[in-house]
DNA sequence: TTAGCAGATGTTATCGATAACAAATCAACA
DNA sequence: TGTTGATTTGTTATCGATAACATCTGCTAA
């Protein structure tokens, strides 16, 4: 069943096509001056034999390695799987694999995997800004040896470059939303806040906005369930029920919402008429129909493509500014009203 | 920027630990006998330094690897991130760590990554069933070292295991879930069918299942266009217009049904009284409300686990099964009739 | 004819760990 | 006191590649 077939080595290859070690290598990598014909030769032979390279070898030996590591909190999330299509859209075509690794938004499976993927030492490594980070974790990346990026978040300064979003400003911006159309008692719905420090900040920043005006923001949040539709409208569910006098919400994500929404609508409350929803990261825009939902939009393939492109750079030792801030737009859409 | 502080070796920490570099091998793996003094100096050594094994080394010189890759088309499809955390969960107690990678349904990148994951010489590879394999990609998984398994797909043989639902199963059952109800005018709606080789192969049983019938299917499928509720509603309302006499409509996985759904509403076609419709996956199942789509339920996580604890077994050299099937269950809801 | 040089290929040392075996230590016991 | 055997530690070879340098062609030009 499990160890088959012989492994083929160089040496078998350079036996084979009556060649060194060295000059198969050379081949197959496409460096030093060999000839046409010794090319032919090598090829060929490294074909019939099927030879599948050790990269545990050659990158030991020449201490490079065509790896990127990349860690993101939850492959489902569809913000994330975004932000990585950018990414390999932009590494691939320059023969860089992304390898990808699952948090969950745990600090210890973050830990250990960053353990495990530097422990390969890659070309680089990716990860997640908007989760606390252990000790440990803290410590490998500063023993690392290649570059290290930071996505989703530009509030934080950490590691080589950053791409992506002020969360701060989203907070204000749907702040702002909400004052022009002089909505008061406004509410804020959202999940596990205690390991997504990007929605936790975007939701201070909400808060202290309306302080500013005079104004305390409501919260409904559940630290143990996904931030997901079905506890959108969980949560909403309670909120209206506690608070009938609620005039917006404002939820961690679209897809919180558009859960939130689904409630609304099946209790009678009509939207926006008598309670306005603000979603974030735009990604139901793809998706709207009737129902377009208020949400803040964001690049989100394209904060892959920059972080991807600084890698690249750093990796050619060329000088790049530490951070690509993701534009914001908040979209108007049916779920508040078009005041102003 | 880039290459930082020196990287430690094993050597520097024997040094430092006054011990040989065998010594704190040995401790750092927990190997052999070492007495409890030396194994709290090489430890203590180990952490003031920072030490970090480079894997490289460590599997080259062994021919071992706690790494496994897994490659799966698309990580935005919740499906594969629900396998996935099935694979996860029962992995990482066993101090495994999983490589991802998303082919996007492409051969020819799904090769790519099949070959930059197996020259890392990993203890598993995990592939996804349901696309077709590029001849490279077959030859290179001829030659590899490690159990190989195939996800989501039991029907066709490969590979060492199989871990997934009989998708001809899955279309037949759609089919007597139609017959049972004396619908006669039925369609199929999909996309990307000549990528996604399980879907084919549900559509066929369906089709086929309703021929023996005499009943002819319409299939309305875009090549082109992602497997999402967008999709499923674009397609759905070309399917209404050409032909307004339909009856019932299978969707290909459960997201292109709920956009069928939403087009459905709008055009004021009542569900389940004038089209019934079917879902695939089950997806849907857990953020259902008003709304319960009738579907084809399958326990997704449990794919990943019984795939990753026969990889585990293989590795320990045990013999295993080579297929798994995973039981699909027809879940009625509330869009098609409660007949029978 | 021969130095000089570019192009093509080979040699040797090395990357950083582990396997397999060897050696040293030590306690117990005849 | 010396032998035995278990426990602990060290030595040497090796994993499969690449870097850096060495060597060997063959050809041109003085």
């Amino acid at each position: 069943m499990s160890p088959r077939g012989k492994v083929i080595t160089l040496q078998e290859v350079a036996d084979r096509a009556g060649v060194s070690r060295m000059t198969v290598s050379k081949v197959l990598r496409g460096a030093g001056n060999i000839s046409a014909e010794t090319r032919r030769r090598v090829k060929q032979a490294a074909d019939e034999l099927g030879y599948l390279p050790n990269n545990l070898a050659g990158s030991l030996s020449s201490r490079k390695s065509r790896m990127v590591a990349v860690i993101i909190p939850s492959i489902s999330d569809i913000v994330f799987s975004e932000v990585l299509s950018g990414i390999n859209a932009t590494l691939r075509p320059r023969g860089y694999q992304t390898f990808i690794g699952e948090s969950g938004f745990e600090p210890e499976t973050e830990t250990e995997l960053i353990r495990a993927m530097l422990s390969f030492r890659p070309a680089g490594i990716l990860l997640n800004g908007g989760m606390a980070r252990s000790a440990d974790a803290e410590s490998l990346l500063a023993r690392r040896t290649c570059p290290a990026i930071q996505l989703w978040d530009c509030d934080r300064h950490a590691l080589d470059f950053r791409a992506g979003p002020s969360h701060e400003e989203a907070g204000h911006l749907v702040a702002r939303h909400f004052l022009e159309r002089r909505l008061k008692r406004i509410a804020y719905v959202g999940a596990e806040l205690d390991k997504d420090l990007c929605a936790r900040r975007r939701h201070l920043a909400l808060k202290s906005s309306l302080a500013a005006e005079g104004i305390d923001l409501l919260s409904v949040t559940a630290e143990d369930k996904p931030r997901q539709a079905v506890t959108g409208r969980l949560l909403t569910e309670q909120l209206v029920r506690a608070h009938p006098e609620i005039e917006a919400i404002h939820f961690l994500n679209d897809a919180m919402a558009l859960g939130g929404l689904s409630y609304l609508h099946e209790a009678g409350l009509p939207v926006p008429e008598r309670i306005s929803v603000v979603g974030f990261n735009g990604t139901s825009l793809a998706n709207a129909v009737r129902t377009r939902l208020t949400t803040i939009d964001l690049p989100r393939t394209e904060i892959g493509e920059k972080a991807a492109q600084a890698l690249l750079q750093m990796i050619a030792e060329e000088t790049v500014p530490d951070v690509w801030r993701a534009p914001l737009a908040l979209v108007q859409g049916n779920t508040t009203v078009t005041d102003k």
